[in-house]
DNA sequence: ATGAAAGCGCTAACAA
DNA sequence: TTGTTAGCGCTTTCAT
């Protein structure tokens, strides 16, 4: 129980050579059926376990993926990393995850520290990293797919989940209904994706004729209680919108509230839609209409560009992929 | 760029041995200043990076934890994770996660991968597999934390969260209220954890003197689906009672629509407790009352377990850690 | 204070 | 079809 069994005790009990225990169980080199029967055996009757360890050193290869996100406990990134591993499991390959917190330092010792471990791939949500950073940290030899907006899309395979058609989708259901009076709530100025979110709005607007006042951009934080008082104030005002699209749905549940407060009804009075659909979203009073942000796929379109290069030797230009986002209607507007 | 740098390389340019260079960087001997700032220089400036592969195949450890859980992307599980990560990170371990769905193949299959991989520890959240498939398929030397009932508390280091004592609280939480006729919605017979909950209920009502009538105890999915249901029949009889205690927060949910189906006010007309206290549980109205599930420290607990083995070199017997619950008392009770 | 050399356990030329 | 041998890149005795 001591020492565990290598592939020499293999070899001596079956009385072949190590090469040939090696190919009888990886396959890759053809074996007499007799002696690869012996050599099974053997490996049973031992309770052989290949180290893996020594395999990788020697082929180069961990069959071993690092994630890197910013938060492994918001809810977005389980979703994503769930994807990234049903893609990958498949090929043999294992995923070691980085929670960072979004601090650069954190993020650029993670990175460093996957080099160390030879994983033979990447996938970085990066916040605060920067490509410079990427080239400096990462050889190129690694494959990496990046996300978020810093990337390269020129010199990095990305992917991304479009955000503004879905919210263009959200504007164009509001305004089939005659609402033409929307508000948008976006994050704080430059942080998070609340501004590429509103361009869809600014679109579909657009697309309609339609010229929003300036006072229809609010901000607030990605939170409920920003959402709250964001738009109380905008309840507040001598003539409120009849509806808000807001970035997030922490926010649209703070529109919620601040329709309770003002005595306002949803979606009646204040139509209101979210972004991401979180759990809670069909969970609330009345159950919230969103845009499904599609974390899943996200993940799982990570992982086949990783095994596009990384077992089907593609070896072809960057790729960008876009996620498709979906309109989730239910009662809030 | 192709080739990547090796301590040799290192050596060469410092005009010293590999023994020197690996020494000056780790400082596990003493380098003459003079020399270690030579090396520390040429490995800057070749920026050489240690493989940690190699280094693992010699010292037999790769500082990496194995995390095995049914479904990364149900909330419970990435707040274990982060629990995990951040108690082992310190001490620079990472973790290595499998998502197994429950599958008791899957979950052997990942155990065993893990083995190969040489993993310093493992934490196993085991849903199918039992206690005779752990000592089968994991060898002795590799330190494990067990959770959910199926560990031998006497020969594993576990943790468990103090569930029923949170129930307990909860249920004293109504009784002090004057509501006695009190119903608890546990899980399907056998599965999860809505029996062990109900045990704090059950210890409660018989502290406060009251025995629950066969009727109280109803079962249903872990679902908003299942508790609507439930708790629509209960609020169906004749004498329907004035509080319910779910064993999940879904349930608890699903009693918030049953009682809205039955146009009864929640607290007021019925009393309603969750457990879990997932993000939702805060954002829908009224703001539920439940009991947190102490995902976090779980897993943080976990990950101490480990470290003292691993890094702190404890050798004593298993140790069985309770992770406290708590009520969090809202709204809706 | 430093180095030579062995070897962790495996795989893959190359040879037979 | 099978074996011999040389490493993968590092750490660690044992010597000096």
């Amino acid at each position: 129980m001591g020492k565990p069994i290598t592939i020499s005790d293999v070899a001596a009990r079956a009385g072949v050579s190590t090469t040939t225990v090696s190919h009888a169980l990886s396959g890759r080199r053809s074996v007499s059926p007799a002696t690869a029967a012996r050599v099974r055996q053997a490996a049973d009757e031992l309770g052989y376990r290949p180290n893996q360890v020594a395999s990788s050193l020697r082929t180069q290869h961990t069959h071993t993926v690092a994630l890197i996100v910013p938060d492994i406990d918001n809810p977005y990134y389980p979703a994503v990393t769930r994807g990234l591993h049903d893609a990958i499991a498949a090929d043999g390959y294992f995923t070691i995850t980085g929670s960072t917190d979004g601090d650069r330092e954190t993020e650029l010792g993670f990175l460093a520290e996957m080099v160390r471990r030879s994983v033979d791939g990447i996938v970085v949500f990066g916040f605060a990293v920067d490509e410079e950073d990427l080239t400096r940290v990462v050889p190129a030899r690694i494959p990496m797919v990046v996300l978020g907006s810093r990337a390269d899309t020129e010199t990095r395979d990305t992917v991304e989940s479009d955000d503004p058609v879905g919210v263009e989708a959200a504007t164009r259901h509001l305004l089939a209904q005659g609402i033409t009076d929307i508000a948008f709530v976006s994050g704080p100025k430059g942080r998070g994706p609340g501004d590429r979110r509103r361009t869809g709005y600014a679109q579909a607007m657009q697309n309609a004729g339609i010229v929003p006042a300036e006072s229809d951009l609010v901000r607030c934080d990605y939170t409920v209680a920003g959402g709250r008082a964001a738009v109380g104030e905008l309840l507040a005002r001598p003539v409120p919108p009849r509806a808000v699209i807001c970035a997030n749905d922490l926010i649209a549940i703070g529109a919620f509230q601040a329709a309770a407060d003002a005595d306002v009804a949803v979606p009646d009075g204040l139509a209101v839609i979210g972004f991401d659909d979180i759990d809670a979203a069909s969970l609330v009073t009345p159950p919230l209409t969103t845009v499904l942000n599609p974390a899943y796929e996200t993940g799982r379109q990570c992982g086949r560009l990783l095994m596009d290069r990384l077992v089907a030797d593609y070896d072809g230009p960057p790729r960008n992929v876009s996620v498709p986002t979906e309109l989730i209607v239910r009662a809030s507007a």
